[in-house]
DNA sequence: ATGTATGCAAAAATTTTGCACACTG
DNA sequence: CAGTGTGCAAAATTTTTGCATACAT
């Protein structure tokens, strides 16, 4: 599994149970998913448990909310999925990965000069893929 | 009133009733809110009305969703409000207006990169404000 | 005048909660 | 074994929908 995780549960006293695993393993295989898809993809695991469970995940920054493509989606922070941001299409939905280090840096630098110190930053470009351009 | 607002709305030829001037200098004035405080704050109109009225908007992309500190809020789109970002304290949710050509241009140029043409962005960053360092 | 938008009321969908039992450590 | 986490069922909340009336153009 992951040891980041199981080792941040141990740590906050939380017990490693079978749903935590799964969701957990469930948002590592598929990235970004709106909550009515993590509920019907594990059909084994109560809503309800599922709900409390993203709670619980998002205490610890193991899950953040996203709005990607107008939709609100829950995904991995940074910390257990490699740091990335979204470029996606309006027309199709397509999505795809992006990274960058010298806006990163900016961001930072940015933060810095209104008296903050950045801890995460979330970026999402919506535009046209290629084949939508057409 | 906003001309541009009347403008897109005539355009598409939807009138320019009072529950949408007020939703609309209502998110003017206070920026980006959770639905639910929009309810709350425009008691004359009906919550059917809000969420019809919304949908409306986000099709003609007046507004948009966005998560900010946690919580789903909407808030005007750039073409009615002046382009920016937001630094977040995670903290204390004080919330800080950024802005930055270089980023901008670098995210289009990113964007092309992967054969995307850019509309537009969003782009948030979470941190610790001055006073919540200490 | 005509077609659209609204309010109201009801329905549907989503999220939260209480409690008894099961599982983790 | 002790304490936390889960499933189930119910409640609360949020969002959507239908329909008759009111409003904008």
């Amino acid at each position: 599994m992951n040891d980041a995780f199981k080792a941040l549960l141990k740590k906050n006293r939380l017990s490693l149970t079978l749903p935590r695993r799964e969701l957990f393993s469930h948002l590592r295989s598929y990235g970004p998913l709106p909550v009515a898809e993590l509920i019907a993809a594990l059909p084994q695991v109560d809503r309800a448990t599922v709900y409390r469970t993203l709670e619980t995940f998002r205490e610890l920054a193991i899950v953040q909310d996203i709005i990607t493509g107008g939709q609100k989606m829950v995904e991995l922070t940074d910390r257990f999925s490699p740091h990335h941001h979204h470029l996606v299409c309006t027309n199709c939905g397509k999505s795809v990965d992006i990274e960058d280090a010298p806006i990163e840096n900016r961001l930072t630098a940015l933060a810095r000069l209104h008296g903050f110190t950045a801890q995460t930053h979330q970026i999402e470009v919506s535009g046209l893929c290629a084949n939508c351009q057409a």
